[in-house]
DNA sequence: TTCGGCTTAGAGAACGTTATACAAACTCTC
DNA sequence: GAGAGTTTGTATAACGTTCTCTAAGCCGAA
C-alpha cells in the first residue's frame, strides 16, 4: 500500500463526487450552503466528506475566490501588546471557518511591504494592519483590493476599517497624573514617525500632540521634550540613555509603549537611577509585565483584547460584503497607577 | 478609467506574456530560471514584468506546486523564547524568496491540529512546529506529505528533521548551581505532557529526567518534587502557589520556562516572599525579560536564534530536495547567573 | 393536455500557474 | 550540404476549486 513515493494523494472534490454519485459541482454546492439541494444530497455528500476525511484545498479556492485566511500584520513579535490584540482576533473568529495567520515584518518599512504583498498574492480574504509603518498610499492600495482593517493609526479612509485607540486622552492621563504627583519636567518617548509615510495621525503623532497639549494646559510647555526611538526594548534602552544623561534630567518619563518604558528602565538602573525615586516611568499599553511583581509599571491600558475582537469582526463584515461603507471604532484609555511612579526628588 | 467596480485586476503571467510578446511558458520558464532561455528571451521578460510591476499569484503556484511559504507553529505568542527562534528563522530566509507565517494556536490540541491542517491546505512548502502539543501520529502524518521540523521534542523520526536542546544537561546545569549555594529543597515546574501524545521525549520530559537524575546525584531524591502547569504567567502563578503555600516549602525553583518563573515570582510576591531571600528561581530560556534591570533572573540560555537558523536551513534543504534523510540537531544549553539565586535562607 | 414556473442536478468554463512534449531553428561534423 | 545533435520557444494539459448556465423533472393551473 504505502509506496516508497513519499506523497500521498490528497483526497479531492472529485473523490468526494465520486464516492457519492454525484457531480463535482453538487458537492462543492453542499459545501458552500449554496441554493438548490436537496435533503437527500446533502446528506450523501456530507457522508462522503466524512468517510473520506475531505478537506477543502484552500489554494485551490484561491484561484476562484476565498481561501479563509485572514492575514496580520504587526512589526514586533516581541511586543506583547500585539499578543492582546492577536487573542482578541483569535477569540472572535474561534468559531468560523476563518485561520488567522500572522506576519511579522520587523520595521523596515520594505520588509512589511513585502509582507502585506505576500498576504494579497495569497488570496488571503482579508488583513488587519497593526500600526503599518509603510506608505499610507500602499495601504490603500491594498486596501482597495482587499478588505483591510488599521489598527491605530487615526487617519481615517472609505477605504478601510478602523480601530483606534483615544491616543490623546492617553496623554492627557498620564501628565495629569505626573503632574498631581509633583512633577515638572516630563519627558516623552515615542516612536518616529515614518518619514514621508504620509500617515498624518499615527499613533504616535496623537499622542505626542496629546502630551504637548497637556503639558501647555499646565503651563509647562517649557518642558515639553520628546525623544523618538523605535518602541522595543533596545529602543528605549538607548533613548533612555539619551534623556537621563541630559543636561536638564526630566523627573519623569512617560513612554508610547510598555517594552520600551522597560528599556529606559534598564538604562536608568546602569546610571544608577532609581524608579521611582529617582526618576518616575509611565508605559503605555498595560501588558502583563507592567504588572509583575518586580516591575510594577504605571501604565495605561488601551483594551487590546477588544481591539483585535472588534477588528475582526469589521473585517468578516466587509469581507462577507454585509457592509459597504467605512467605520471607524474609538476605544477609551485608562490609567492603571502602579509602583514606578511617585513624587519628585526634592533637589 | 477607474470605474466603480472596487477590484482592479491583478497582473498576471498571461497579461507579461503578451507584454513582452513571448508564451506564458517563456514566462514561466524565466520566472523559475528554467534550462532553455536564451539572454535574449531573459531580458525581454524580465523588462516586462518590471514595467508592470508583475507578481506570481501564491495561490495560483499551489495548485501545480510550491507556494514559497513556510509556515511556523508555536502555542504562544507571549513566551519571547519563540520570538528568538522566530528571528532565526526570519534571519536565516531573508534573502529568500520565502515568506513565513505564523500560526499561534494557543495550547489546546485540537486548535493545534486545526492550525497544521490549514497550512497543509494553504500548501505551505514546509512546517517549523515549535514543541507541537499534538499527538505525535499527527505531526509524522503531516511530515509524510509536507516538509518538516519539530523543534523541541526529542523523539527523532526518518521522517522529519529535529532541532532540540540538550534539556537534560540544562537541568543539571541549574541543579548544581543551587546545590552548590547550599539549597536542598529543589522544586522543578515544568509543563504538563499532553497526554497520551505519544512523544516519549518532550522537552519536559527531558528536563524533568535531568533533574531527577541531577537531583539523585546530588544525593537529594527524596526532595524531588515536579508541578506540571502550562508555561504562560498565568500557569507559573499557579504553580507557585501551589508550591509555595506547601507544608515543606522549596527554599528553590526551577522551571522551564522564563515565562512560567515570571509567574511563579508573582506568587511568591503575593505571599510575601522575597526572591532570592526567601526563595531562589531559576527560569528557562535566558529571553529578554530575565535580563531586564528590576528582574534579574538566572536562566538557561538555550540559543533560540541558531535553533530558529538551523530550523529554517534544514527546512529548505528539503524543500528543495537536496537532502534525503532526516537530521538531528541538539544544541548546548548555558546557565547565566543574575540575582534572582542566591544562598538559601538560614532556618 | 399544454404551458409556465419552480426546484434540483450536472456540464463545463474559468482562475493563474507549471511542466511535459514537441516543433523549429540553429550548430556541428564529416 | 546531409545528417545528427543541441538549443530555444510554444502549445497544451493538468491542478482543485467555484459558479453560471442549462437541462431535466415535477407541479399545478388553464
Amino acid at each position: 500500500m504505502e509506496q516508497g513515493s513519499q506523497r500521498k494523494k490528497r483526497v479531492t472534490i472529485t473523490d468526494v463526487a465520486r464516492h457519492a454519485g454525484v457531480s463535482t459541482a453538487a458537492v462543492s454546492k453542499v459545501m458552500r450552503n449554496a441554493y438548490g439541494v436537496s435533503a437527500a444530497m446533502q446528506e450523501k455528500v456530507r457522508a462522503a466528506m466524512a468517510e473520506l476525511d475531505y478537506r477543502p484545498h484552500a489554494a485551490a479556492r484561491g484561484m476562484r475566490g476565498r481561501t479563509y485566511t485572514i492575514g496580520i500584520l504587526l512589526d514586533n513579535i516581541r511586543n506583547t501588546f500585539f499578543a492582546d490584540i492577536l487573542d482578541g482576533v483569535r477569540d472572535e473568529l474561534r468559531d468560523s471557518e476563518y485561520t488567522v495567520l500572522i506576519g511579522a515584518a520587523g520595521f523596515d518599512a520594505e520588509a512589511q511591504d513585502k509582507t502585506i504583498r505576500s498576504m494579497v498574492d495569497r488570496q488571503m480574504d482579508g488583513l488587519v494592519l497593526i500600526a503599518p509603518g509603510i506608505q499610507r498610499s500602499e495601504v490603500l492600495a491594498t486596501a482597495q483590493s482587499t478588505p483591510t482593517v488599521v489598527i491605530g493609526h487615526h487617519d481615517a479612509s472609505d477605504l478601510h476599517d478602523s480601530v483606534v485607540d483615544a491616543d490623546g486622552s492617553g496623554a492627557s492621563l498620564v501628565v495629569d497624573h505626573l503632574v498631581s504627583l509633583g512633577h515638572r519636567n516630563i519627558a516623552l518617548v515615542s516612536s518616529p514617525g515614518t518619514r514621508a509615510s504620509k500617515w498624518a495621525r499615527t499613533p504616535e503623532i496623537v499622542l505626542s500632540n496629546g502630551y504637548a497639549e497637556a503639558m501647555g494646559r499646565h503651563q509647562l510647555a517649557e518642558h515639553t521634550r520628546i525623544c523618538r526611538t523605535s518602541y522595543s526594548d533596545e529602543g528605549g534602552y538607548k533613548a533612555g540613555m539619551s534623556l537621563l544623561t541630559a543636561g536638564d534630567r526630566p523627573t519623569a518619563i512617560m513612554t508610547g509603549a510598555d517594552v520600551a518604558a522597560l528599556g529606559v528602565w534598564r538604562a536608568a538602573h546602569e546610571l544608577g537611577l532609581r524608579v521611582p525615586q529617582d526618576v518616575s516611568l509611565v508605559g503605555y499599553n498595560n501588558t502583563a509585565i507592567a504588572d509583575l511583581a518586580t516591575v510594577q509599571l504605571t501604565s495605561v491600558d488601551q483594551a487590546g483584547h477588544d481591539m483585535g475582537a472588534t477588528a475582526a469582526r469589521l473585517l468578516i463584515e466587509r469581507v462577507e460584503g454585509r457592509r459597504e461603507h467605512a467605520v471607524q471604532t474609538t476605544m477609551t484609555p485608562r490609567l492603571v497607577v502602579r509602583g514606578s511612579t511617585s513624587v519628585p526628588p526634592a533637589v
